[in-house]
RNA sequence: UGCCCGAUGGUGUAACGGUAGCACAGCAGACUCUGAAUCUGUUUGUCAUGGUUCAAAUCCAUGUCGGGCAGCCA
């Protein structure tokens, strides 16, 4: 089988894009076209991830169109900030893959912001229809109507009051909260988001985008629909929560008798993954509380801290493809996102040799000041990637955890008067365990089967165990940042307060002990530490000061196994 | 409490009235100059009770459990 046609999975199926499918079989719309709406008030996480796989999957798959549009009617909360790290974000996910299908204007996201106008003028048209009033109940008072299923006194206001008042409240004559513009509806509807919803509030706030034009923002409800009809959206894909929602989305559109196609919504849940929290709130208080280094902080499930720690778009793509699409709201196990990383890890990352907790150890039997050359393959699972030479000389260092001078069973490590194999070199036996006067191992003496490297007599030999290393005088001492889950749970937002769950050991930064090669390590690429991890540079990493991040650790089945004993 | 939505192995998902399948995880084994990868085998499931039907995970009813909404947030 061709890598080509491996990495393309089949096109996925769950229940939305079948909607699609049924309505492109019917010719129902002209073309498809959705789009990610994001508000910009925070960063993108892997949840959103799944919905840009989702919409932008249904554009690419059906030969459409995915609008990226800042849903920014808040301006209170956003920020330009959050815009600029949204587009890289997106972006980076959809490059090569469905970046054809990105909708965009002027080579800039739409913005419901910039609908304003248009939004206005819907409401005006709203009003002169009779459907949509101002109202002058306090918030306060407006939740006690609600609740209680009551109409508002101010609900039979003229037309022409209504739009006198409607125009003063853009022109900035009253305070925030005096009144509102609501929808009429039905105010003791069984769906409270049909009691006469807000549709426009007085907010005497300055907008990133629109200055000081207005005092007036549209609800979301009101310039979700209508930003979605202008833009030409046919469906309009959004999470479990607004379902509830639907209702007013329909009745606005449907209200104001566009002559278009009107889109429609549907929803999915959005994704719960175990072991982190995902909600803005919360990830902003991690940031803010200087709980992590920032939303870019490898350990965040935001798609900037995934992206830093090394993993790659196909990766996030894979996942998404993976968890499907439903309206079940279940807790996805952080494994299946650990395999799609290593599944695509395993299939891209260089090979290389590093120790991170060094032990030294002499081989007697090799020349002093002699050093090899040693063939290394650089991925045995792309031919490829070719070779590179790795040196080797008398002393070297293995990682620690390799040797013991008491095994455990099963141990096919290094231990004393034992042998094995260094990887690429030579079979090595161990003679002598030297220590320190605490007790602690400071170095092993061992001497080499000087015929047993690859291609010599005793090649063949074998040994139970290879363990990787590298020459002490030509490996190089770099900064290692070793990942691990933020939280100790998997469910650290169940109930109070989630920060008690946070791994006190998510982040260990160590001098580690890597192959020479490394030195001129790319951002770009990903490599493997063979028997350890994966790595990748991280973006603040320079030729003067190297930095590896730990993306993620091999499966470790000797870990598992050791446990047992 | 009212309204809305959901429920298939440990987890996530498929089966669209006709053989309950896939992935992850787990377990056992093979292979291995990465205890990785790969390969083989394997444990575990239709929320409950009724009904419709030759036939129900699927349709209907009731119940149970879970989630969402009840911001002038999105």
């Amino acid at each position: 089988m061709s890598d080509s046609t491996k990495e393309i999975p089949a096109a996925p199926s769950d229940f939305i894009r079948d909607i699609v499918a049924k309505h492109v079989a019917e010719k129902k719309y002209p073309h498809i076209h959705t789009r990610f709406p994001p508000e910009p008030n925070g960063y993108l996480h892997i949840g959103h991830a799944k919905s840009i796989c989702l919409n932008f999957g249904i554009a690419r798959e059906f030969g459409g169109i995915c609008n990226l549009r800042m849903d920014d009617t808040n301006p209170t909360k956003e920020d330009v900030e959050y815009v600029d790290s949204i587009r890289a974000d997106v972006n980076w996910l959809i490059a090569g893959w469905a970046d054809k299908n990105l909708g965009l204007n002027n080579s800039k996201p739409f913005y419901a912001s910039d609908y304003f106008d248009q939004i206005y003028e819907f409401a005006i048209a709203l009003i002169k229809k009779g459907k949509a009033f101002v109202c002058d109940l306090s918030p306060d008072e407006t939740d006690e109507y609600r609740r209680q299923g009551k109409a508002s006194p101010f609900r039979d206001r003229s037309v022409e009051e209504n739009l006198d008042l409607f125009a003063r409240m853009k022109a900035g004559e009253f305070p925030d909260g005096k009144r509102s513009l609501r929808a009429k509806i039905q105010p003791d509807s069984p769906n409270i988001w049909l009691r006469d919803p807000l549709i426009y509030r007085i907010k005497h706030a300055e907008h990133h985008q629109t200055g000081a034009k207005w005092c007036i923002y549209p609800m979301y409800d009101f310039a979700h629909c209508l930003s979605d009809y202008i833009e030409g959206i046919t469906h309009s894909i959004c999470t479990l929560e607004f379902e509830v929602h639907r209702p007013l989305y329909d009745w606005i559109l449907e209200s104001l008798d566009l002559p278009r196609a009107l889109p429609k919504q549907y929803e999915f849940a959005r994704l719960a993954l175990g072991y982190t929290v995902m909600s803005k709130r919360k990830l902003m208080q991690l940031v803010n509380e200087k709980l992590v280094t920032g939303w870019d902080d490898p350990r965040m499930p935001t798609i900037s801290g995934i992206r830093r720690r090394g993993v790659t778009p196909e990766a996030l793509r894979n996942f998404a493809y993976n968890i499907g699409i439903t309206k079940y709201n279940g807790i996805t196990d952080v494994a299946v996102l650990e395999h799609a990383i290593r599944e695509d890890l395993n299939k891209r990352a260089l090979r290389r040799l590093a120790v991170l907790r060094p032990l030294k150890i002499v081989i007697a039997n090799f020349p002093e000041g002699k050093i090899e050359e040693l063939d290394a393959v650089n991925n045995p699972e792309d031919e490829n990637a070719g070779k590179r030479k790795i040196p080797f000389s008398r002393e070297l260092f293995i990682e620690r955890d390799d040797f013991q001078e008491i095994p455990p069973p099963k141990f096919f490590r290094l231990k004393p008067g034992g042998e094995v194999r260094l990887k690429y070199a030579y079979i090595i036996k161990c003679d002598e365990v030297v220590k320190d006067a605490s007790g602690k191992i400071v170095e092993l003496r061992c001497t080499a089967d000087l015929d047993s490297k690859s291609g010599g007599a005793t090649a063949g030999r074998k040994v139970k165990g290879t363990i990787h290393w590298v020459s002490a005088k030509h490996a190089i001492d770099v900064e290692v940042r070793l990942y691990d889950r933020l939280f100790t749970v998997p469910e650290p937002d169940a109930d109070g307060d989630f920060k008690k769950f946070l791994n006190p050991h998510s982040l260990e930064v160590i001098t580690a002990k890597l192959e020479p090669s490394l030195k001129d390590a790319k951002s770009n690429e990903r490599y493997q530490f063979e028997r350890l991890a994966y790595f990748a540079l991280d973006k603040d990493s320079s030729p003067e000061k190297i930095i590896f991040n730990r993306t993620i650790t091999l499966k470790d089945a000797w870990a598992k196994e050791a446990q047992k004993i």
